[in-house]
DNA sequence: TGTACATCAGTGAACGCGCGTTCACTGATGTAC
DNA sequence: TGTACATCAGTGAACGCGCGTTCACTGATGTAC
């Protein structure tokens, strides 16, 4: 088989997504949830969980792994758009903003078992948050857009922006009406890292 | 009665202590601990809990109460003594950072609720993260320790630097060997966001 | 000072319920010959 | 093309267990007189 994600999601994919939309809905982490509730929310009999996963920790991973690759994937995607952007950062925040609210549950869920114990999920989101802010890193430099910043003051900014952007999109999702507030906050958040950073490097060169 | 916190710990206290540190340790939200469970870790029999609190939702509140009320005593006397430090930023990173060491379960459980979904620890996260950066701001207009910044631009600041300043106390508390790093890289962040700010509020000043 | 009563933290047995897990089964799809 | 068999997602009954909750109880402390 190995053919997920067909037409019809098949019973494995059906079990995850019901696991983002059950720890979503109810704020618990994926590793509280039931395996009879989970086959109830899916659709299925409880013990076809067993035809697709040993254990509910086996979920988990694969909670991980769907994580991570959204997120990889929704970023390269946003990347591009944000690149037609007149200003990247206003494009960034935009796009990605709105990717968040699109994908709720999966956000949600990331963000906070992010800032939960040692989880599968927390790994892979703390691998992402590096990837992101690494190859922000890479793209900013490559075009030109933060003038004489230096690599590892950068990184500094793109890892705290990366963040910063995940803390608020859980805002953006719940508070429909403050979302262009988030926004413009989330923008001038960024402005200030790279212009901060660019003082700090500056101050620190010459006091040294 | 009414005498909490005597010499002994009252049964009460007994079991919002147990909550905080079953919730840390297993990495689960406050509102997904059993009865038993809680009972057993204070110590108690399982129905003493009823002596204490109606449901357990009701202990979600006492637990809310605690942790904003410990934070904002904390708070108090990290000002006090950073006050006293030659560079005040350096000052409140390290006294916050070693007191949330000290006191790692009342953090971790606060710094994950504030991530999660709309729980009463949640909502009183909220409002020590805004009394915090509030109280920030007036400390830092009359110590004048930020010359030349727009209380608007200082509150963005200090907001920020409020909910970096817990996020970061997570990985204080759970890798000891990069505790310096972590502190260095805090002080960092917080002077290139009162740099940012500054230098944000003078271009739009300039363009405006 | 002594006695009777109220208050309240803590105890232990018993209940019904949903849980994770095991087992034997069905029924559709793919493969060998 | 047809037949036999293997594979595998999904089903339903049954299990033992820990859960939240109720109830009747104990035993210490404080209060009234």
């Amino acid at each position: 088989m190995e053919t997920d994600s067909a037409i019809q999601p098949s019973g494995k994919q059906r079990l995850i997504q019901a696991a983002f939309r059950l720890a979503a809905r109810n704020g618990a982490s994926l590793a509280s949830l039931g395996l009879r509730e989970l086959a109830r929310e899916a659709g299925l009999n409880h013990n076809t969980f067993y035809r697709h996963f040993a254990t509910l920790e086996d979920l988990g991973h694969a909670a991980a792994a769907e994580v991570a690759g959204q997120l990889m994937a929704a970023i390269k995607e946003i990347r591009r758009n944000a690149a037609r952007h007149a200003d990247a950062s206003v494009g960034v925040a935009e796009y990605f903003l709105d990717w968040a609210r699109d994908n709720a549950d999966l956000v949600t869920v990331g963000v906070r078992e992010l800032h939960s114990t040692e989880t599968p999920i927390r790994k892979a989101m703390q691998r992402v948050v590096h990837e992101i802010a690494t190859e922000s890193v890479e793209q900013i430099v490559s075009m030109r857009l933060v003038p004489g910043i230096e690599p590892d003051a950068l990184l500094r900014a793109t890892t705290s922006i990366t963040h910063y952007m995940f803390y608020r999109a859980l805002d953006y999702i719940e508070r429909p009406r403050q979302r262009r507030a988030i926004r413009d906050e989330l923008v001038n958040f960024m402005r200030a890292q790279f212009l901060g950073q660019l003082a700090l490097q500056r101050t620190t060169a010459t006091s040294a």
